[in-house]
Order: C-alpha cells, then structure tokens, then sequence
DNA sequence: GTCATATACTTTAAGTATGAAATGTATTGG
DNA sequence: CCAATACATTTCATACTTAAAGTATATGAC
C-alpha cells in the first residue's frame, strides 16, 4: 500500500534525481563563498582537502583516483596550484616516472582558513533539518555508498580486458 | 549517547562529503555510460531532460536558472544541440530579447531512447539497497532540499541591494 | 643485455563552466 | 516622448574536464 507497481521500477531514480538536486545547490553555494571569500574554486578545495590528510603527500595517480577525476585534469589542477605555491610537487627520485605533491606551509595555512568557513556553510545550508534527520541521512547515504561502488568497480572490471582474474572486491 | 560534542558540530559536514561521493560515483557511471552507449554527455542529458518534461519549450533564463548553471553556459550549450538538431530557438515575436527553447522531434525521439538506458544504470547503482531504505533516504532528502534551498534563496538575495523587500518564499 | 609491455604522467583537442562586461531590447517615470 | 532603468542574452577571458594520444621510465621474459 506504500506504492504503485510503477513506483518500484522508478524509485532509484528518484532518489537520485533528489540527490543531484541536493548536491547541485549546495555545490552552488561553496562555490560562490570559495569565490567571494577567498577568491578560489571548488576543484581547487577539494585537492587541497586531500592533501591536507596525509602527511607526506601523495602521487598523481593517488590523487586523480580519490577525486574520480581525469589524471590530465589533476596535471593541470596541480600546475595552477603550485604556480600560487600552495602546492609542491617533485620527482620521486627511486622511480622517475612519479610526481610526489604535498601542501606546502603556505597551502596548509591557507586551507587552515577555509575549513571553518566551509563547514560554516554547510551548516546553514543544513539548519532546517532536525539533527535526529541528519544522523538517518548520514546512515543511509553510506548504506548506498557500498552499492553504488559495487556498481562503479564493476564498471571499470567490464572495461578493462586484461584485468579478469578477480579484483579484490570479487567473490572467489 | 548517540554523539560527541564534535558531532554536533561536524555532522552537517560528514552528511555533505556522503552526498558529494555518492554523487560523483553515479555521476561518473552515467557519464561514462552516456558516452559509451550514445556518445553524449550528462550536461547535454540534464538539458534535453529539462525541455522533455515541458511542451512549449523553455527561455535561456529558465534553462539557467533550472539547470543551476550561468547563462553564458547554457548558450554555447544550447549552440551545440542546435546544431546537432535536437532543439531548435526560436526568438520571441512579442519580446525580441528571448529565445525560446524546445526538442525537435528528432531530439524528442533521441531523447526517449536515452530515458530507459539511464533508468537501468541508476537502478543497477542502487540495486544493493533495501527498498524501504530507498524510500527513506528520498523522504529525508526532500526534507534536505526544503531546508538547502532556503540557503540558496538566502545567499542570492543577500547579494542583490534593489531585493531588499521579500521574495516570495521569505515570511511576511 | 634487449625488447616487449606496463606504468606514471603530460599533452592535445574539444567540450563544459564561470563571472564580468557588452549588446540589444523592453518598460517606466517624468 | 524619452531618458533612465531593468531585463534577456551573448561575448569574452579564464578555468576546469574529459578521452585519447604521446613521452618517459620501469619491469620482466628471454
């Protein structure tokens, strides 16, 4: 009695429908105070954040994968962001071939300053829900989060040809 | 007992990073899907879906402001589909400053074909949730998108000075 | 050692996105 | 009527993004 036949097939998509609403206008509003505060963009935020968790810095590939972003884009990205010296980005010396980037003082400064403002934002944006609300939604989302990797990591199992003997995530 | 003091104040952030991953992980697969099956892209998609769901078309302004993009952006858009002849603009004989926006048929038909395929990918995606919680999570997002959509409207009339005297959604 | 292959990253070309300024078009108050 | 103002859209410069092709380095078979 909860809902039609019809309602079973199109539910997905209307939760994600409303999640992209969600994120669309919240994603507005940190990009426009990034801008307005501190003259920086969203992309830009996010690469730091990584950045900032880890101690020793991270490798491109390490960064284009936890950003589930292209690895030309982070090049580009990293470029711009050591050019401003917020970021430092040397040769690993034992392998050639990988780019080692790290926060410098400055970039962790910096990022210091935008944390607050940032979870600032967040939180008005979400002060008209009930925390009990916030707390279900937080649940459900990493409920969906283990499905929906599934589905991403099958994805790129079925692109790759030479990848067929069982990633770590597939059953024996 | 359910949380720290932290909580309290880090929850609205923890439930934003859960949106922002889930989204970009179903992103990612619809894009990639898009590309792959129709040789398209999701801006492209929103936008065709925007003018599929009204009969007489849309305005730029209407576009922009649905799509939560710049209206510079929904011109070269809308340039490039109109060239690929699946909308067609047309500008306002009443009022020559707006162009009106619809599907051609042959954009109405592309479109249909997309609507099933994009269905499967967000239903596969979400396949490893129980359907009651899928129920759930879209109550609470609408419950999120009262509540982030008065952030918006907040922020936007807090930039303008000549809007100083209520919009509609402000209480009187 | 040498060659094939894999890996890490960069470059390229096209597309997508922004904010600000410019353009052209109504509307309105005097 | 007409200047001021508001409005809808485009143009511009710049930034972000992708997929695909290219470069350099490492690794392993032989």
């Amino acid at each position: 009695m909860t809902g039609s036949a019809n309602d079973e097939a199109t539910l997905p998509l209307k939760v994600w429908l409303a999640l992209f609403s969600n994120v669309r206008q919240i994603e507005w509003l940190i990009r426009t105070n990034l801008r307005e505060s501190f003259g920086s963009t969203l992309p830009r935020f996010d690469l730091l954040s990584q950045l900032y968790r880890v101690a020793d810095g991270m490798t491109m590939s390490e960064l284009s994968t936890r950003l589930m972003v292209s690895n030309g884009n982070v090049t580009g990205l990293i470029a711009r962001l050591v050019a401003e010296r917020l970021v430092s980005r040397v040769a690993d010396p034992q392998d050639k071939r990988i780019q080692r980037v790290a926060l410098t003082p400055k970039g962790r400064r910096v990022f210091e300053t935008m944390i607050p403002a940032n979870q600032a934002w967040v939180s008005a944006a979400m002060a008209g829900v009930p925390r009990d609300d916030l707390v279900e939604l937080q649940a459900l989302l990493q409920k969906l989060k283990v499905s929906v990797s599934g589905a991403v990591q099958m994805h790129k199992a079925g692109e790759v040809p030479g990848d067929q003997d069982g990633p770590p995530w597939a059953a024996p």
